[in-house]
DNA sequence: AATATATATGATCTGTAGGGCATAAATGCC
DNA sequence: GGCATTTATGCCCTACAGATCATATATATT
């Protein structure tokens, strides 16, 4: 599962999509992360301007990881599709 | 070519990678993304906690995009091949 | 509906990112 | 070596992220 962002709303909603998958609370999510669970609220609805150390440690947490790639216009799961 | 990125880091040799390649100078791209010089510098080289916004903005004008995935051991030419 | 659990909101405080400007250091070119 | 361009540093200032705590909603669960 794969998730195009271009935004940081896009983050947001890629952190939720992972975590519910994983059947976490952002309670349990703030203890492996090591991120409090309001700023995991914040940042899931895209209410801060998140810095990239903690969207980097939620990542972690979460085993998630950043591909960098060009701009396509490919298909995809976005989340232009599934939001 | 994509760079998988783990750490504010990988972003910024990322971010290095795309401008050389593109052939744009920082001001140049400071210019197309609306960040400053100063701090596309810094990004690229680690050297302060960049905000999601900021990184989206430049990512932008080097027609970069993100793709959230799981943790792959795989291959690909990640960051620890190339530096 | 009452209770429990999960998520959101709100306030205060500290640290720091980034805008802005100046300039130093490094790199490239002749 | 000397000049131009590019990149890195340093300072000031304002805005805001995130820690922390309290509490309000919202979402189950029975």
């Amino acid at each position: 599962m794969k998730n195009r962002a271009r935004t940081p709303n896009d983050i947001g909603h890629a952190i939720r999509q992972a975590r519910k998958a994983k059947k976490l609370t952002q309670k349990d999510l703030a203890e492996r992360s090591g991120v409090w669970q309001e700023t995991i609220s914040k940042v899931e609805n895209g209410l801060s301007d998140t810095k990239l150390e903690t969207v980097f440690d939620i990542f972690a947490a979460l085993d998630l990881e950043i591909l960098v790639q060009g701009r396509s216009k490919g298909s995809a799961d976005s989340f232009e599709d599934i939001f």
